[in-house]
RNA sequence: GCGCCCGUAGCUCAGUGGAUAAGAGCAACGGACUUCGGAUCCGUAGGUCGGGGGUUCGAAUCCUCCCGGGCGCGCCA
């Protein structure tokens, strides 16, 4: 998978400010200990983590662990020179070796009270970083073939791909969202979908019909004729039973299609920038301008009458088809002149998001960029696993004729929005999915989401009752924050401290599962506090308005790992 | 046959080469409300990280072989 990313090491913005400032003192130390001598002079990246039990502190780093190979000494020997080389800062309580030699640092509370205050004042920009910087990033994703409704097997892609580009846009680059309609004249199944199509309205109409022996069969066809007949009349009755009439049906189907995709991506809350016509791409004459240029570069061949690809040269098992026999082009074409036309709109770096079925095609479509001269670094396929469907332990055998879910929308009408996100969101793309439809739709304590969305409720709650008790909520900034130093407390401030870098990993890392779990575990910190420390307490206001402070703050963030993943944070239940 | 993905607690899964301590949720068991939302919290129990070998100061994590499961392998997309 090609790195978009700079290491973090050369990034502050992902980072609270107490995070870069150590990041700071480290490498003056570390380039202290080169000018002496002590140490060797290699790139090292700089990542400080938050150690296992905060009694070992609030920032620990393994940077002497990795250098101790380059230096030759031993970890605790390494970490004592950068120790001795660290320049005073008044943030720093204290520093030690621990364990192998890790460096921890613990910090002076009020960093962690400045946390709370960088969360209200940065609001919704909290834990956004600008390490993109505004490079411009395009991600495909769902395309299914417009031959009919979304499917479950589809679903995947569509929370992964929009969670993906909201988290790109979280660490500064600037995303556009894209789904690519596969409409084009040579698109076999298309033409399929078209003969179908056409079969069911001369059905209707009294017609003799031919639906195709591998034909689109499902009744969603016969709606979609009844509809064509509806708006364009009997004359559908007249178009030729041939290839030009199969496109002619298809494309009039394809409107319908896509409508209903539109509507269901909609209900899923997914907003595309751009629905892109593959169609558009032969009525320009681009895929025969790539041609041209790919026979410039020598890479092309003819043999059994069908225009070949040398892959073999870039990687690939065997040499590609890119004009059929029948004169016909294959997805691989388009997809290199789709990929030209990215490129000319000015993207630096085009993800492609594709379900389990298009596993195999990613080796020779690579292959075939890079015959057609595409920077490898540019291009990225990310390929989603399964989701099942399960009930009660069984899995669920989607079928139309018995009745069990099939389509999106109909996942969708069960279960809400925000369900079918989290679920979808709240396991690694590598990995397959089971989404319990049974505890999806739990209003309970069961259903994860319901645990996260009840923390940003009851946070709602608080602050309600607090104004309701005369405490002012549009100030908090001006809270004596360092009251603020229960064990509790200081967990869920030292939580929010670490969120810009856990917003920076998922991002780099291209998973969206990780603010999933992100948002399970705030409301898990959350619960824990209010459990211990009361807020509203009239008997002592200044308490009060800090942790009225904290619970605003706290509303921010689980707001913004919500937002990351599209799914709402309702203000009550 | 070849390729990709997975195998971690009863179940569903996190785990980015690091800490005498492999973590969540659900399920099980035992506790906690005269007060801010009990859709909550606290605790107990539950593991040969599929198995063998290797690399490393250090491996659930990297390499390799084997076992088990899923998906894919068209001049369809």
């Amino acid at each position: 998978m090609a790195r978009l990313l700079t290491p973090r090491a050369t990034f502050v913005g992902g980072r609270s400010m107490a995070d870069a400032q150590l990041v700071e003192l480290l490498t003056a130390a570390l380039e202290a200990a080169r000018q002496a001598g002590e140490l060797p002079d290699c790139d090292v990246e700089i990542r400080l983590e938050q150690p296992p039990d905060p009694k070992m502190g609030d920032f620990s780093c393994n940077i002497a662990m990795v250098l101790a190979k380059p230096a030759g000494r031993a970890p605790r020997e390494v970490a004592r020179i950068i120790l001795d080389r660290l320049p005073e800062c008044s943030v720093l309580d204290r520093v030690e070796i621990a364990g192998p030699g890790f460096i921890n640092f613990h910090l002076s509370p009020t960093w962690l009270q400045d946390t709370v205050r960088e969360v209200l004042v940065r609001g919704e920009q909290y834990g956004h970083s600008t390490e993109g910087e505004g490079r411009r990033v395009q991600i495909e994703f769902i395309s299914a073939n417009p031959v009919g409704p979304l499917h479950v097997g589809n679903a995947r892609g569509g929370p992964y791909g929009d969670a993906l580009a909201s988290l790109l846009e979280a660490v500064g680059y600037d995303v556009e969202r894209e789904y690519l309609v596969n409409d084009g004249p040579d698109n076999t199944q298309f033409r399929l979908f078209g003969a179908s199509v056409q079969a069911r309205v001369r059905e209707l109409l009294g017609l003799s019909a031919h639906m195709p022996e591998d034909g689109y069969k499902g009744d969603y066809v016969i709606e979609y004729a009844r509809r064509l007949i509806y708006d364009h009349g009997d004359g559908l009755g007249e178009i030729a039973e041939d290839e030009d009439g199969f496109y002619e049906f298809a494309i009039l189907g394809q409107e319908l299609v896509v409508a209903e995709i539109r509507e269901t991506c909609e209900m899923l809350g997914v907003e595309f920038d751009v629905w892109f016509s593959e169609r558009e791409l032969f009525e320009r004459g681009k895929i025969d301008a790539k041609i041209d240029e790919l026979w410039g570069r020598g890479v092309l061949y003819d043999k059994d009458g069908a225009l070949w690809l040398r892959t073999t040269d870039y990687g690939d098992e065997e040499d590609r088809v890119l004009v059929r026999q029948s004169g016909a082009k294959t997805y691989l074409m388009t997809d290199l002149a789709y990929a030209d036309n990215k490129f000319a709109r000015g993207f630096e770096h085009l993800i492609y998001v594709w379900g389990p079925d298009h596993a195999a095609q990613v080796p020779s479509v690579k292959a075939g960029m890079a015959a057609a001269g595409v920077d490898p670094e540019a291009t990225e396929f990310i390929v989603h696993q399964i989701v099942r469907l399960t009930e009660g332990g069984e899995v669920v055998r989607m079928s139309k004729r018995r009745g069990t879910i099939v389509t999106l929308r109909e996942l969708l009408e069960d279960v809400g929005r925000d369900a079918t996100r989290f679920f979808l969101l709240s396991r690694s793309i590598d990995s397959h999915l089971d989404f319990d439809l049974e505890l999806a739709r739990k209003e309970s304590d069961e259903n994860p989401v319901y645990y996260v969305q009840y923390a940003h409720a009851r946070i709602s709650s608080i602050l309600r009752e607090a104004r309701g008790r005369g405490f002012a909520t549009d100030d908090l900034l001006e809270a004596d924050l360092s009251l603020l130093a229960h064990p509790d407390e200081l967990r869920l401030m030292r939580w929010m401290a670490d969120y810009p870098a856990q917003v920076a990993d998922a991002a780099e890392q291209r998973a969206p599962h990780r603010p999933a779990h992100l948002s399970r575990d705030l409301a898990a910190t959350f619960h824990q506090f209010y459990g211990t420390c009361r807020v509203i307490d009239e008997e002592a206001p200044e308490l009060s308005r800090a942790r009225l402070a904290l619970v605003g703050a706290t509303g921010v963030v689980l707001r913004n790992v919500l937002g990351l993943l599209g799914v709402g944070a309702p203000e009550q239940m």
